[in-house]
DNA sequence: TGTTAGCACTCTACATAAACGAGTGCTAAC
DNA sequence: GTTAGCACTCGTTTATGTAGAGTGCTAACA
């Protein structure tokens, strides 16, 4: 069986339906306020179709019918047709360009949860497509040495390192002097062994030294091992009934407590990459189990200058998935418009 | 009518019941239970009269007792007894010396959320009466200046100023030593205005640089301007059915994620300062409006070095409060013990 | 005078049953 | 192919009854 046009229509009117009450949808209820001008017979007929492809389901016999994941994906992948909306207007907050690329995640993920009422992630950029402008090292006395790197975007970190002995102020000065000439203009992917090794010869006796630098300096640019990730919202799912009994919402808001399983989520939204850059994972399609109730709608963003990272947002599956995937394309379009000439003068960072 | 000897028993008998059942108490159940010897028909007679001196309460005409917030408060300040208990190791934690404060709050708040079963929060460090260690000044081109400030205990800060002009190399290097040799050794509190003028007196043509730069060190110490804070264990409030329900769940996990009325209560925390540094807050006590369902138990950390901060743990006002009270001093003792011998520079070394 | 046994009473929680209604599938007629 | 009609299903609501926990009060007891 196929999926004419008609049947089409009725899938699209429950799933919208289904979408604003949280209510199983019956076919009295479509024959009404769909414009096909069929009686809910007729409707009935085409929705036991529509079952026996999967892609809708009664909870009960004696009730409406909800969509199925299948449909949800269907809908998503052909039916969705962009609705008209008033664009929300972030640019008001985006353009009081904050001046560090932490606090400016942050502001972001809050505003989408606002804008959308979902849950909302967001992953601090990786680096490692970034440019090193420089590094700068300076002993701290007691065996101690304090490594600042800045690297494109101005964006600073900054690393201690425990030495077996304090190190004259002149051999600091040259390894400052041997390491930026050589490291300058290098991204983190980059820095290969050959180069490092190659550094360390040169370095003759501090040649240990310097490998244990560049060791340092990569952990930290690499964002203290671990990729950060934000969220915000995550009271929203109070919102939605079906998410809101104790034991879904406890496991959701630990998750999204946690982060461990985001990251998962997110590195495999980092490899899939869907059309428009945007990716959907619908119920049973999540790799999360304890988010297995929702969908995620992620994107990637860039902030110019090889900062890159993900952001997503988590509702539940009868989310608005036009209205979600359009504030997403505009918030990534706007961060394009604010980043791409970049004028050598945006964020800077302070590690801690 | 004043509290006896029996009726406090019965009191307490009563809390400790409903700390663990969490249902309402009944005579028969304390007369069975505890080691007074009475039959449930004098139970009662002294249980109406406790409700009358407003220290418990029927939730109905049928139903045992439950504390009211009174009946906590007296039990919290006269009543408590310490009883045995397993003391945590957290030892084994916090001995693998983090190296980054944020990561060590964080692991912190972290272990006692899944020590105490209750929902933590914690404080960053204010750094206010930390002693400056050095600041380092580096020219970034494109009219920016790179300051990193480094504070006892091997915190490092960073902040990047916008200038009108480059400086020059040998300009930059007797600011570094002159900011260095006046301020080096001093708190945060003690650059006052008087030195400031005085800075920038001898800086000369670079005067005005001079006050921005500390302005800006001052920012950036100060952390951000807004005290950080950090929660974890949201989702044990499922544990506990008063809390469960989806109004009062939304509202109070809201609260932990803005972290907004965290502060103020935070503030009020440090300014009332308990007995041993600890206090409690029951009920409708509790200065936030969302949280007059719990209690929370805050005390106040050091680091040494001067790194101060506030600890703080949510739970039901039923909550454990002799295990969380002795679960924070030993906290607060390990804490000292590990950060008093701090081995510092030997010029540093006069005691606070 | 303090303690206790006994009892009537209250109120919640739970179970059962009946009534309701939303929605269906099927059939027959258009 | 569409639709009206109808019997049927099943969850939701409402009403009713019952069991049990716990109380307050009274009267008897030591």
């Amino acid at each position: 069986m196929d999926l004419d046009d008609r049947k089409a229509k009725i899938l699209r009117a429950i799933i919208q339906n289904y979408q604003e009450t949280g209510e199983p949808v019956g076919s009295r209820t479509i024959s009404k306020y769909s414009d096909l001008n069929l009686s809910s017979a007729t409707i009935r007929n085409e929705m036991a179709d529509l079952e026996e492809m999967g892609l809708i389901v009664q909870p009960h016999t004696s009730a409406g019918r909800i969509p199925t994941d299948k449909g949800y994906r269907l809908y998503v992948d052909e039916l969705m047709e962009a609705k008209d909306q008033e664009v929300t207007e972030m640019k008001d907050f985006l353009i009081q360009r904050v001046d560090r690329v932490e606090l400016l995640l942050k502001q972001m993920a809050k505003l989408l949860a606002m804008n959308t009422n979902y849950a909302t992630m967001i992953t601090g950029p990786s680096y490692n497509n970034t440019k090193l402008k420089f590094i700068q090292l300076s002993g701290m006395g007691d065996h101690k040495l304090l490594a600042v790197i800045v690297v494109e975007g101005n964006i600073v970190k900054n690393t201690i390192l425990d030495l077996d002995r304090d190190i004259e102020p002149q051999d600091l000065l040259s390894l400052n002097l041997l390491l930026n000439s050589n490291l300058n203009g290098l991204t983190l992917n980059e820095i290969n062994l050959g180069i490092v090794k190659d550094l360390e010869e040169q370095a003759g006796e501090f040649g240990g030294l310097v490998r244990k630098i560049l060791n340092a300096v990569a952990d930290a640019i690499r964002n203290d091992g671990g990729m950060q990730i934000y969220t915000s919202g995550a009271t929203n799912i109070f919102k939605y009934p079906e998410l809101s009994d104790g034991q879904t919402a406890s496991e959701l808001i630990h998750t999204l407590e946690e982060k461990d399983q985001l990251r998962d989520l997110v590195k495999q939204s980092l490899d899939e990459d869907g059309k428009e850059g945007i990716q959907v994972y619908i119920g049973e399609e999540m790799p999360v189990q304890t988010m297995k109730d929702c969908s995620v709608v992620t994107a990637n963003y860039e902030l110019g200058g090889g900062i890159r990272g993900t952001i997503g947002i988590i509702g539940p599956k009868r989310m608005d998935y036009v209205k979600v995937m359009d504030t997403l394309k505009t918030l990534m379009a706007q961060l394009d418009i604010l980043f791409r000439p970049v004028v050598e003068e945006p964020e800077d960072e302070r590690g801690e």
